[in-house]
DNA sequence: ATCTCTTACTTAACGCTGTTAACTTTATAA
DNA sequence: TTATAAAGTTAACAGCGTTAAGTAAGAGAT
């Protein structure tokens, strides 16, 4: 899937060091950010990375997976948000399990072209269960009811069924507004 | 948006009466489920029709608006289904709400595909929040609330907000289940 | 210092895409 | 019967993803 195919870091011919591959992959984003994957090409990325269209392919497979690992990357950037937001909550409290259901809503609007980036797009990327952005929160969501319930916060119960319901309504939530307002005031490409 | 273009219905050279138009849309609704707006090429849907490509333009004023109104008839169909599985439900009932719930629980499972187009594809028809599908049956879902709490059945609350989260329980959960399990045995072009 | 190997690119070209312009054929209405 | 509008055609354009083959340059070894 992701290939990372060259292993030395070298300077181009014309002396600079900056790495080709995360540029293309900051212009890419913001591509598909702006208009989806249909707005997102070979050529127009090489020309504002300043290289040849066929250059991309010497760090990425294709297309797709150019797109799949800006994909990636949006939840890599999810997930660490929402761990982020955790972090400093005490286990097992309910402070915790509001933070984190606080942190994924601010983040989509926080971020909302990411969101929707990782939401809409279609890649490889979300193939594995274990990397949908939804999957990536309900995990967390579920240890942290876990603790909850250790620590007497809820009454015993299944922790997968109560995280569930719980992060399907915040996600329910989320989407429902979030396709709304992201439909509202944003051309299409 | 939408062009209806030409107005009399004619029999073409070789004398069918087949509507072109609805045909189009069914060759062009099933290439869209079967690999995305990738694989959905005017050429393509053309092919199979029996025209050439610029034909389409008579009926459409191009993809994009082929596309959306692909789309806008999985809305439809999607919002008759609801709007059929509670008619035969007494006014007021909880099992009306039941229904209506189960009823978009079975159509998001029973046209998967469908289901996916409306939610994945990026189309104009979803710009209007009328359109949308989370609110066809959103709508539907607070009518049924107040008419519930109209009843006795609900203690009196807000049907908004009632509605509002009761809605989002139910798409939460069937997204969180179908991206996944639509992922799961589908490949992608 | 030169030779070799790898990295990081390049240009040229293929078949495909959406879309346009201009044209032909067909069927209806006056 | 003739004008008109619908329904279709072919040819062509610029742009797309992708492949193939070639080039420039830095690193390591002899």
């Amino acid at each position: 899937m992701s290939s990372t195919k060259h292993k030395r870091q070298r300077r181009n011919h014309r002396g600079k060091t900056a790495n080709t591959e995360t540029r293309i992959l900051e212009i890419a984003r913001d591509l598909l950010v702006a208009g989806g994957i249909q707005s997102l090409s070979m050529r127009a990325v090489a020309a504002k990375v300043g290289i040849s269209a066929t250059a991309i392919y010497h760090y990425f497979d294709g297309k797709q997976d150019l797109v799949d690992r800006v994909v990636e990357l949006g939840i890599r950037r999810l997930h660490e948000y929402l761990q982020q937001a955790i972090t400093s909550q005490p286990a097992g409290s309910l402070e915790k399990l509001l933070a984190l259901a606080e942190a994924y809503i601010r983040f989509a609007y926080e971020n909302q072209q990411y969101f929707q980036v990782i939401y809409r797009i279609r890649s490889d990327a979300l193939d594995r269960f274990e990397n949908l952005p939804v999957h990536s929160g309900y995990d967390l969501m579920r240890q942290c009811v876990g603790e909850c319930i250790e620590n007497g916060v809820f009454r015993s119960g299944d922790p997968a069924v109560i995280s569930t319901y719980l992060w399907s309504i915040i996600h329910g939530l989320v989407t429902l507004t979030m396709t709304c307002s992201l439909h509202g005031g944003e051309p299409h490409g």
